[in-house]
DNA sequence: CTTGACATTAACCTTACGTCATAGTTTATA
DNA sequence: TATAAACTATGACGTAAGGTTAATGTCAAG
């Protein structure tokens, strides 16, 4: 048997909100000592628990109750709903952070941005872009077709493929004296991306990531620092700047 | 000008949350027209884009409206705060989404679950990492530290790390046959981490984007194809059974 | 026997609005 | 021009999930 505090202390919540739960009666106590102290067992611990669960993904305290004390509930499908609500959620904190980053240096005078960029994060097309990606997203359909993809090719075609990266490699190269935010470079990135469509199509966080990671891996780095000591770096800008303007 | 009706469809806010930032003196109209009607003109359009903002990352409205109206505050210091916190908040989402889909393997059956596993995405110990976590990875400097790390390195020293690399993935080839979740080839995944220090150390989060994108760029592929066609699969899946067993 | 930690209930406070209710004003239409 | 539809105003109450006192009771230790 614990009492409210040792609850409190090993769930992470107050004694408060436990009070609270026993009022809404999402969870009572499994008795009260004579003394009118609130003591709970086991079984009521792990209640607390599945109630934490579904209180962080943000259910309601009393549907919350009405799911746990209704055996036909179809938590799976309660789930599966949710999961999607949460890339969306993902999406959206992805977002406000390109949103912050961009507004710092936009505070610091390093970047222009139209009103419309600072504040498009929030528009009702960004929402419905979020909800849609995020299913997405959350298909895991979608990573294996990209390695079909890239299977069906023939050899030849895949030799092709992989000479028409290193021509936009070394296309890169020659943009990289006018700048990341030329249109040269800009034009390069668009080619490099739609290179990439030969294999998968990144969207424009996936295409970031990519950018990102060819900065970060030994083999990599190796292969592109021949080319150039700061093609990595310059390239990464590019596809930065370039996912900045849509 | 514009009335309460124009401002509410333009932004994407109700009327009555216009009534209550007027009221809290959060965004007083330009003017009130005899009849008593609200008037807003463009500059309080573009302060209600503002307060929009501030108020998606959270900030309570009467400390936006205190950011706004004092000019002395450091905005880019808050914004930079509340970039942490934001990421924070990111890695809670991403744990959320991991935890609601293991659980719905296993309500599927599909999976086994320790208690212990199913709850523990928000112990404090938990949120700390976040936070810590989260504090380093909006620290740009430590790309850039990574960055000096690798080019710190004889040309020698980058062709023996490169060697041990490649070294890495034949011995994960060996271990194959034994299944991802074999002792063996967990053993090549954290020898593979350990390699990796040589350039930067990735966290468990960056171990797994690494090891996606190793299946994800066709470059990489192709390399890896040539070794073994099922290498990346395998390989991702390795480090996914790692990751999951911290 | 006192002190400090812990327990109880009760009641008000909080945020950012939603939701009526009531009433005046403007605009569109019959 | 009458009237309905649409818009505006203020005021007051409601909401969720507890936080925050306040007043009071209980228990183990020194």
């Amino acid at each position: 048997m614990y009492t409210v505090k040792e609850i409190s202390t090993l769930a992470g919540v107050s004694v408060r909100t436990l009070h609270y739960y026993d009022q809404i009666g999402l969870l009572t106590p499994t008795r009260k000592a004579e003394n009118g102290y609130r003591q709970y067992d086991d079984a009521a611990l792990l209640r607390l628990q599945q109630i934490l669960f579904y209180r962080e993904l943000d259910f309601k305290l009393l549907d919350i109750r009405a799911l746990l004390d209704d055996p036909n509930f179809d938590q799976v499908a309660a789930l599966e709903e949710h999961g999607v609500a949460l890339i969306a959620r993902l999406l959206r904190v992805e977002n406000l952070i390109a949103t912050v980053d961009d507004t710092i240096k936009h505070l610091k005078g390093e970047k222009e941005m139209s009103k419309k960029a600072l504040f498009e994060a929030f528009s009702e097309e960004k929402q419905a872009e979020y909800a849609k990606e995020a299913e997405e997203k959350y298909d895991p359909e979608i990573v294996r077709a990209s390695n079909r993809k890239w299977k069906g090719y023939s050899a030849e075609k895949k030799q092709t493929i992989l000479d028409e990266g290193n021509q936009v490699y070394v296309d890169m190269i020659a943009a990289m004296p006018k700048g990341a935010d030329s249109s040269e470079a800009q034009a390069v990135v668009k080619r490099w991306r739609k290179h990439m469509d030969y294999f998968w199509t990144p969207n424009l966080d996936q295409l970031l990531g990519l950018a990102t990671m060819y900065g970060q891996s030994p083999e990599f780095k190796t292969k592109f620092d021949a080319m150039h000591p700061d093609l990595t770096t310059f390239f990464r800008e590019a596809v930065e700047i370039y996912v900045a303007n849509k």
